[in-house]
DNA sequence: TCAACTATTCAAGAAACCTTGAATTGACCA
DNA sequence: TGGTCAATTCAAGGTTTCTTGAATAGTTGA
């Protein structure tokens, strides 16, 4: 992964209506999500969330796949893992703190339960 | 973590020039880099300099320090760490497929050479 | 105190980014 | 073929972000 492409990457995630797409997304897997039920799941008029889907493929962070009139986006697990581990390599060197920092939260994160939602805040 | 503050440095991490200082200081740790000296390695035109360090000390990325008429900066790991693992735990859901990529690109990365530069291109 | 040095702040302009409503394209079905 | 639905593209606007040169503040040593 070169630079121009994680810096791409990085910047298409540093917006929350596009952290809250790959958040809604990475649970669907592969199968994703029709553009209809994502904007009407975040209360997003069409043109906004078709700008920031957009704005998420063109960094490689979502495919996106035509399915009869309905588009599925989904997102690219592979490229959000290189793009962290871009950030630990290339920009932190490894460096034993910042791991240590990043092995910690992931952890107790864990442990306080703010994972596994996977479709249960269907109001 | 909350979502406000990663959102924060997500984006005060999504710039080449930010990206560079980052690079540039994480091998100095704690003792960090004095304005100046960053300039000059970096080639950065002072205000420019003093504009992106403040983006990223105010994100918690960077810590400052006055020393006689230097200031220092360097990155404070533990808010780098937090960052990432913010996008794991809050973003990716712990998903297999993003920890795996994420590992996977770890390890390439060490295998390389991309790594142990602290201090060496001292010229 | 004065000059030299380090770093930040200010102001202005350019560029990029985001949101919105209107228009458009493409697919489906009667 | 005409109507409807799903999604995107377009154009306009407002806001934010970035860069630059000029001005400013604080520190040091003569």
């Amino acid at each position: 992964m070169d630079r121009s492409k994680a810096l791409a990457a990085l910047s298409a995630l540093a917006h929350e209506t596009r952290l809250d797409l790959i958040r809604l997304l990475t649970p669907r897997g592969a199968e994703g999500m029709a553009a209809g039920q994502i904007a009407e799941k975040l209360g997003l008029a069409a043109p906004r969330l078709s700008f920031h889907l957009s704005a998420l493929e063109q960094a490689g962070l979502l495919r996106s796949r035509k399915l009869a009139r309905h588009v599925f986006y989904s997102v690219d697990t592979h490229m959000v893992g290189s793009t962290i581990s871009f950030v630990l390599n290339d920009c932190c060197c490894h460096h034993p703190d910042v791991l240590a920092a990043c092995a910690h939260n992931r952890r107790a994160g864990a442990d306080q339960g703010e994972v596994a939602v996977s479709g249960t805040e269907n109001t």
